[in-house]
RNA sequence: GCCUCCAUAGCUCAGCUGGAUAGAGCACCGGUUUUCUAAACCGUAGGUCACAGGUUCGAAUCCUGUUGGGGGUACCA
């Protein structure tokens, strides 16, 4: 549409002899109840041509008329200038954009992102929470690469502290020896299910001690078990090899575990790091900052950054017996990332009750005057609540991560034999689509929100798969495969001398031609829900198209059908690309 | 207390840097199949965009305040 912006420019210049900025020319589609496909809203060109609105817009109206090839008519509305855009132009779109072979090539940038994202503790399954990290994760990996980034998918894995002693204790007091082979259960769930125990066992020893006096705050602290558990890390941290060996065992169990369930919601990493071998990081970055001045040492040999002067609190950087906390470590890690990759970009997927940490964590890099610091961003999203509030591990009140898919599989198994369209598959191609269906909800249902908003989930009410869902694209996609399919279709350029787009074909044009704009905006924002959103419009307005345009297949008119086929095609194309990048597969037929 | 995010139809969500009468889906009600897949299409109904001010030719969108909700503010991670 540059051709408008500069053809109003230099109507501005011609008519009012005023030399306009670009941002003065307000661009927007028309809406459907005027005539027209572009509106230019005149309003802010007024004060150059002190007329009034419909004055200018007539003005500015006539002029393009004239001077603009493209432009065959237009009317007024208000202050809205309503220009036709002549049929051979959007033909030439529609053949120089979206029929190119390039049109869904990715053009490098040659710039490296990472994108950390999953980070599970190794104490429990994962549950919803951690499904939309991941599924978050994945996606906006997809959507850099679509965006011409090279992507560097790294896990930060948590596999060490407090909370694994708590499982491996509880394990050693009350497991029995028992195993992932001896109970069938999967690795990460048997150690959750330790997790739970030791939850148990402890608030029974705070009652007990409560009950002899104590507060619950010191009950809390005095407990025989949490004490255990704090012994418990201090023997890891020493290396004690019965400890160590147990760790070893139990975090083998939940990586199996893991690695089935990452499988299955099709996520992937090039890189894992350990806590284990990053924890004692960070130290040097202090001893950098204390050298520069930008963190001080208290009495206590504590050393903290003052970050009052941004608004933020002092923060602690190290303790006064010289360990470190959480900033201490993130510290460090990020410049071993860095020194490891030398990324231009680095994506932090955490939840948005760390925003604060991530604020610190950036500022601090910045005043230590690390040139990458500014392009590391926290990537933040809402919790998954459930109608009865937050999820809680340690309480078992979550939605697991593996019964949610294997139910949605169920799910969709269900509503396909229900349709009865697949009874000519093999067993295997069944498996196959019911997961890709249930995936497919799913995926889309957790993706189609906003990052950052919260988002509520209520068991008792099922994901659905008609209307704005994955399944409904899905099938958008199987119904063009079929008709591509049953027409034999080879792709060719039709011959276009006689034909005139149908306003829905109009649509379409417009609309699949936005793709690869829609691509960089969503990857500026993070935000795969801008994709989501545009493929939902997409299979709307194909399924509209399909359902009033006579049977293609029949259609004897050779250029004309070749034409619809092409639309077909491309819609297609798109939305393989556009699920692809939201990690949600499409089938060929279901 | 302070910081931060959120509030749009009964429910779940769109609404890009301010632009025309605020849009979808679900649920509800009604219609469409001798034509390429009805997981579809078409229609009816449903709104004081939390509230109150302000800026502007124009505000769901920007600013201020109020209310309600989430999160944070640890020598936990």
């Amino acid at each position: 549409m540059n051709f408008i912006v500069a053809g109003a420019i230099e109507a501005v210049k011609e008519l009012y002899g005023q030399e306009i900025a670009e941002n003065v020319i307000n661009i927007q589609e028309t809406r459907k109840e005027f005539e027209g496909q572009v509106t230019i809203v005149v309003f802010p060109i007024v004060r150059f041509s002190k007329k009034s609105p419909e004055e200018t817009a007539n003005d500015i109206g006539a002029f393009l008329q004239q001077n603009v090839a493209e432009v065959e008519g237009f009317n007024v509305v208000k202050g809205f200038l309503n220009l036709s855009i002549a049929e051979s132009y959007w033909i030439d779109l529609f053949n120089n954009t979206l029929l190119r072979p390039d049109f869904l090539a990715v053009k490098t940038r040659g710039e490296k992102v990472m994108v950390e994202y999953s980070s599970p503790n190794t104490n429990k399954p994962l549950h919803l929470g951690h499904v939309r990290n991941n599924l978050l994760g994945y996606s906006v990996s997809e959507l850099l690469k679509a965006d011409g980034y090279d992507v560097i998918k790294v896990n930060l894995v948590n596999d060490r502290g407090i909370h694994i002693c708590k499982s491996m204790l509880a394990w050693q007091n009350w497991g029995n020896g028992e195993t992932p082979e001896s109970s069938g259960l999967k690795g990460d769930h048997l150690v959750g299910k330790y997790y739970v125990v030791f939850d148990k066992e402890y608030k029974k020893e705070i009652e007990t001690l409560v009950a002899e006096g104590q507060t619950e705050d010191e009950a809390k602290k005095n407990a025989p078990l949490i004490k255990a558990a704090q012994q418990m890390l201090l023997q890891w941290e020493q290396g004690d090899a019965a400890v160590v060996g147990l760790w070893e065992k139990m975090n083998g169990w939940v990586y199996a575990g893991f690695d089935v369930t990452y499988k299955k919601l099709g996520v992937d990493f090039d890189k894992y790091y350990y806590e284990s071998n990053t924890y004692l990081l960070g130290k040097d970055t202090v001893e950098e900052g204390l050298a520069k001045g930008v963190f001080f040492k208290k009495e206590d040999g504590s050393v903290w950054i003052d970050l009052t002067a941004d608004g933020l609190d002092q923060k602690l950087v190290l303790r006064a017996d010289g360990t470190s906390v959480y900033i201490t470590q993130d510290l460090g890690t990020a410049q071993m990332k860095y020194d490891d990759f030398g990324m231009d970009k680095s994506i932090y997927v955490v939840g948005n009750e760390q925003d604060y940490h991530f604020k610190v964590l950036f500022l601090i890099l910045e005043k230590l005057g690390k040139s990458w610091a500014k392009g590391l961003y926290h990537l933040s999203y809402g919790m998954v609540d459930l109608p009865s509030g937050k999820m809680k591990s340690r309480e078992g009140t979550v939605v697991d991560a593996d019964d949610l898919v294997n139910e949605m599989v169920e799910t969709a198994k269900q509503k396909t034999e229900e349709l009865g369209k697949t009874n000519d598959f093999s067993e295997v191609d069944k498996e196959d689509l019911y997961t890709t269906i249930g995936l497919g909800a799913l995926k889309y249902f957790l993706l189609k929100v906003e990052p950052k908003k919260r988002l509520l989930f209520d068991p008792a009410e099922s994901i659905d798969f008609q209307g704005n869902t994955g399944p409904f694209i899905q099938y958008t996609h199987a119904r063009i495969k079929s008709l591509l399919s049953r027409a034999n279709y080879q792709f060719a350029v039709a011959d276009y001398n006689h034909i005139k787009l149908t306003p829905t074909e109009l649509e379409m044009v417009m609309l699949l031609t936005k793709y690869p704009n829609e691509i960089s905006e969503a990857a500026k924002a993070y935000s795969p829900a801008f994709i989501a959103n545009y493929l939902y419009e997409v299979a709307k307005l194909f399924n509209k198209f399909y359902h009033e345009t006579p049977p293609i297949i029949k259609e004897e008119d050779a250029a004309l059908k070749l034409h619809r086929l092409n639309i077909c095609k491309i819609a297609a194309d798109v939305i393989k690309s556009g699920m692809g990048i939201l990690g949600i597969k499409v089938p060929e037929r279901m």
